[in-house]
DNA sequence: CCTACTTTTTAACATATGTAAAAGGAATCC
DNA sequence: GGATTCCTTTTACATATGTTAAAAAGTAGG
């Protein structure tokens, strides 16, 4: 095991203090993964079992609505990525990963951190405050959805990834904004008149 | 201490088990809320410190959006309810909660829970999973709100809640929906036809 | 470099939903 | 029980977004 879990561990400690034996616990279940350009990470109709960190690259989660690939969430460096109705459920995935820049992941076994739960508490302590905090975010972002413009939601995407645009295609972000790549490319032509 | 917190322990112990000791605790910080009708249960800009379980009656989560009314969310009998976006950052809340039909709450204390989490760690699984499978819900509300018409939206809510279209006026329901009353009264004229 | 493929834009038309105003019903209060 | 207020529906019109098709622009491979 040669690999560099620090990252991730940087990234954690963040939100929860950890002990040298909880470190190493964590760090007893990560592997590297690396994934080339419009790969799938994880495939339609797969199982959960593996949290994933963003070390480099851009990945999103996707699945099909009526035939039309729909994305739902992006994710971009020095982020956590799952499909968490299949991790929290147990059930297959109607959803995929997809890789949309050769990435660098961390993956994290999940049914071998859950039991890390029973023997450190301050493990369960640390996913319980990231998976709060991704649940407030999903909170806020239904206001967003239900209660702003597509040309406002846009707006609200480039203002807090600016580099998103240059990343990953249009269609993609169409989809992820819940409107057509046409309706995207209109809005598009008005903000630059 | 007369009062009754049996219904919600068994609610708890549904998801996880817990030890007399732990059942003591949390009935320690438990108090039983009475709110009639069209009252607030928590005011809008108030910080949430309390998570609250209905015995009986109907709350929703409310806040205004450009000066229009919009409902969040709903809660019935045998369900919790609170504003996570405070309860979980410790801002004030810019959402509020009404009741709607005469209700019976059974308030947990938040800081008080939150403190019981070091003494009773399967205090602290209990409500991860709470929260855990909250999350599930918002993700899965998400994909229902921008992928399904408002139309399918409305028949769904009436086949997973029959009894709500009888205890919650339409245009709270219309709002829920992210639709104008108008535009659901277009849309149940339809469905009568 | 040329071809093929993918992505993005543009156009024309259809539809769902929004806005505003008015009227009909239902509930509430004195 | 009449008046008032709130809730719901209806109408007419405006607008945003969807659908389909085609053209244009950009990208990748031989």
């Amino acid at each position: 095991m040669t690999e560099d879990f620090s990252t991730l561990i940087h990234y954690f400690e963040r939100l929860q203090k950890l002990s040298p034996a909880s470190q190493e616990a964590i760090k007893a279940i990560c592997s590297a993964v690396h994934i080339p350009k419009n790969q799938d990470l994880q495939a339609i109709g797969h199982t959960c079992k593996t949290i994933y960190f963003v070390k480099k690259g851009i990945a999103r989660i996707y699945y099909y609505k009526d035939g039309t690939d729909i994305t739902e969430s992006f994710a971009l460096e020095n982020s956590l990525i799952a499909r968490v109705e299949s991790l929290f459920t147990g059930k297959p995935s109607k959803k995929g990963i997809q890789v949309l820049e050769d990435a660098d992941f961390i993956g994290i076994h999940s049914p071998a951190l859950f039991d890390l739960y029973d023997a450190f508490p301050e493990i369960e302590r640390l996913f319980r405050k990231i998976f709060e905090a991704a649940y407030v975010d999903t909170v806020n972002r239904i206001e967003s959805i239900q209660f702003h413009t597509a040309e406002e939601r846009y707006h609200d995407l480039i203002t807090s990834s600016p580099d998103i645009l240059q990343r990953v295609p249009l269609k993609h972000i169409a989809s992820y904004l819940g409107i057509t790549q046409v309706s995207l490319s209109r809005i598009r032509a008005k903000g630059a008149r």
